[in-house]
DNA sequence: ACAATAGTTGTAATCGTTTACTTTTTATCT
DNA sequence: AGATAAAAAGTAAACGATTACAACTATTGT
């Protein structure tokens, strides 16, 4: 394997000549330039990460630690990360928290010794409640999930409102006993949640929530509850995609349809949602476009460390379909 | 930030007293260790990887190339491959080919690069075509696609197998025009391909096969041409997951059910699969345990670099559901 | 009690770069 | 042409661990 030196001896330059062209442009004739990048080709050299990275004290690494791979959402701003960060030569080191926060400790910590660039966080409740940028050593953008006291760039959707549109929506089709199934265990949730008290409220009407661990059976396990007890309601309402997949797999289960039976709606337009039913009605996350802002938000922080805390607010999109079309003369 | 030397300072021995407990249990008197324990303990001492990595020429990291994590075939692959990595004190980092030759390509040299242990490859057809372990200087496993002629650890599905099977079942269930989209670009297409020309010859019937790139929208397309066809087929099947998204699309678009109208099947039960309709026969993929099985297969190789080449073959899952019960007095 | 041996510990070289500092070359101005 | 400034190139010291080898200590057998 070729070294620095033997570019350098080959190029008839010194190492540090060679060390500064691949540097970049700076204060090397083009000349020699051309002399050490020959040499380099023909050598086929590539320098070593590990002694690059030890001498320099910059890795050019980021860490994506999210809640969840198989949740779509997570999927898909992960590959927007990707994308990005290979685009501006950074690596990306995945980890999956599956919303434990004695994983997302270890992953942390992980982070540090990996001595990273910087980090993209979908923080549980917990780190989120006690973050503080400074127990970091390095930059920390938070994606999906962060709430209003918390101090450090971000890039969420506008949790409360979009739930509020949506359960709006909702009301305004005619539905009054509207459920809300939502994951207990982020604050993505519980703002969704907010928004979901706050639309219900504003038409006087009440509230039947339920917090679950945010997993398909949990969400299944709930719905179905729900669907025994005497008094139906109108609507079920989904905080996020893998809640939604529970709550049409309790209907099946019941025999229940949407709309005819009850209403439907939930967040996340994944690929399903047209297809079952009717298609369900859904408030979709521009989810590309956040992986996208959030990893611009993280280039830029580590470009100017000091610049100030940023917020990147995206706006949900409400996807009329099917399943929350009132049916005529329905009982309650 | 302490270092190695401050640990040795504190704990009143050498560095490489230090550097042996941290690597182990190598002849260190347990009086010393503990002594070592407690001041890395006291400094919150974490070794340097970069330094380390630099010294010692291992990474303990592997690459895992995939060719589209939004296919949830691999998202569920490579949470398998990170829980396994991580409990083996592994770093995983992860790439998406977008089943691009020149990406895969561009990646494979950053394995180079990173001087990683070994990386997990899921090749594109050309990649797949050339394939020859000693191009590369780190192990390489394969995983979900291989052919015959590839010398490599694999782990696959028995695809031909699992589409004979898929597409008996459906003979016998009484079909008889079956048309076949598969994915064009990937080795697992054209041998589940195989499995259908197989299954169709032996019981005298004539194939109907479309290969099309492996994503939702190109398979919709293809389907909805094949039915506007004069002659409908009687079913329907896709090779993976993504391509029978497109058929469901194609024919809701048309306003075509199943069964009723034609039967459908395919692979990969995601889990909308049920949801959809009277619910989706599939030949479900074990892809946890495919993971696991790569993972394992991997660290074993690099362990044990000269142990012979092998293959783990796991057999798919027939689940049969609604979609592919043929409706007495069926015209065609 | 002494030699041989096995087991611990320490010293210093090494991994392959980057970069601070010094020296040389080139360009500019009078 | 000579003095001065600016730019380019070179030398060698880091970066922080691992590890070959040497040195020292304790154990065992006779």
């Amino acid at each position: 394997m070729a070294q620095i030196k033997d570019v350098a001896k080959r190029a008839e330059v010194s190492v540090a000549s060679v060390s500064r062209v691949l540097a970049g442009h700076t204060g090397v004739t083009e000349a020699t330039r051309q002399r050490v990048l020959e040499a380099i080709e023909a050598l086929d050299y590539r320098p070593d990460l590990a002694a690059r990275r030890l001498r320099s004290r910059r890795t050019d690494t980021i860490g994506l630690i999210v809640s969840d791979i198989r949740n779509p959402f997570f999927t898909e701003v992960s590959r927007a990360v990707e994308d990005m960060a290979y685009q501006n030569r950074m690596r990306v080191i995945l980890c999956n928290t599956d919303e434990d926060p004695d994983k997302e400790g270890f992953y942390l910590d992980l982070m540090r010794d990996e001595n990273v660039s910087g980090v993209i966080l979908s923080p549980t409740l917990p780190a989120l409640a006690r973050f503080r940028m400074s127990d970091y050593s390095f930059p920390v953008v938070l994606v999906d999930r962060c709430d209003r006291e918390t101090t450090a760039d971000a890039v969420v959707l506008d949790n409360a409102d979009s739930a509020y549109r949506l359960i709006t929506y909702l009301i305004k089709q005619g539905y009054r006993r509207i459920a809300f199934i939502h994951g207990a265990a982020s604050a993505t949730g519980r703002q969704r949640h907010e928004g979901y008290v706050t639309a219900m409220a504003t038409h006087g009407l009440e509230t039947q929530a339920q917090a679950v661990p945010a997993t398909v059976e949990a969400a299944r396990a709930a719905a179905s509850e729900l669907i025994r007890e005497s008094s139906l309601p109108d609507a079920l309402v989904g905080s996020n995609g893998l809640i939604l997949l529970g709550l049409v797999k309790a209907l099946r289960e019941a025999n229940l349809q949407f709309p005819e039976h009850l209403g439907l709606a939930g967040f996340d337009d994944l690929p399903w949602t047209q297809l079952v039913g009717p298609g369900i009605t859904v408030m979709a996350q521009p989810t590309y476009d956040i992986g996208q802002a959030t990893i611009e938000l993280l280039l830029q922080r580590i470009a100017h460390p000091s610049q100030p805390v940023r917020r990147v607010v995206l706006r949900g999109e409400l996807r009329e379909r099917g399943s929350s079309v009132r049916q005529k003369g329905s009982a309650n």
